[in-house]
DNA sequence: TAGTGTCAACGAAGATCTTCGTAGGGATTA
DNA sequence: TAATCCCTACGAAGATCTTCGTTGACACTA
């Protein structure tokens, strides 16, 4: 069943996501075995998981081996998109500033990471509009690069 | 009983705690209100809602009155770094630029609130050290402003 | 062929979350 | 005083999440 939307993965979903997306397209056994590492289950906790997964959305399965592939549908930044889009809702009035802020203030950015996301906010104010209406501004920041960017193990 | 840790909030006790820092000190009747207006629900969801929370040391209850009055125990912008920290952990190993970028591809900021959070880089930047460990970088960016700046409705 | 190992599919237990009905007590009003 | 209203406390239902044991199928091996 594809969902209209995918809901927001849990903890534990969030947690295998991370594995697919860091190996690519992955057999239960070889989820397992990664997340084993770090917290132990039995291996019919990362099956289930990734069933209910599938049912949500969440991941596509190829069944044409005996041994079924799993497969981050969204990707990483995908999801972690939705992820903020979701916190900012519910937690920050939909300000991304004020995330913004918390997020520098939580943890201690580099003076590297510093430039880097400074050379970002430049970048999105170069390419025109210092308009300050709220209404579609059209030339502030927008992430699409991202987004073009890991269309990478999409196709396996 | 107050936790160790105040535990992460549940969706439905973020929203309660939203109208808590909105209004300051309420009592369930008051709550019920506010949220009501948004999504109807019966009077004792919100108050169940609210013991529970207490139990959790998520807010403060004043019993003096027949009438509790609850409170947010943490501040907004404590309770939203928290859950910055949260979701830094859970979904982008721990990279705040990489957050930052996506907050700001999630919403496109308006040149004013780009500028804003420059600003505030600029100043982080301002107090020295380039340095890239994670060791107590002690120079990089932290915000203990906002911490202060918000002692404010806690006195009720 | 019998035994061993791996796999997917269930089902279900236990935890947590969310919601609401009911009970009981104090305060106010008729 | 009796009826009414508002409050807290409690229990429980239903949903979702997380975990695991069991079952049955398939495949490889002795």
């Amino acid at each position: 069943m594809t969902r209209p939307h995918a809901p927001r993965p849990t903890d534990a979903e969030l947690a295998i996501l991370r594995v697919l997306w860091e190996r690519g397209p992955s057999t239960v056994r070889q989820v397992h075995d990664v997340l084993g590492r770090e917290r132990p289950a039995a291996y019919t906790t990362a099956l289930k998981l990734l069933q209910i997964m599938a049912e949500k959305g969440l991941v596509d399965r190829d069944e044409r081996d005996r041994t079924h592939v799993y497969r981050a549908r969204l990707s990483e930044e995908q999801t972690q998109r939705q992820l903020v889009r979701d916190l900012l809702d519910r937690a920050f009035g939909g300000s991304a500033t004020k995330l913004v802020m918390q997020a520098l203030a939580a943890r201690r950015a580099s003076a590297d990471e510093l430039r880097e996301i400074r050379r970002m906010i430049d970048g999105a104010r170069a390419d025109g509009r210092p308009s300050d209406d709220e209404r579609r501004p059209s030339g502030t920041f927008r992430g699409d690069q991202a987004d073009r960017k890991e269309g990478r193990h999409e196709r396996d």
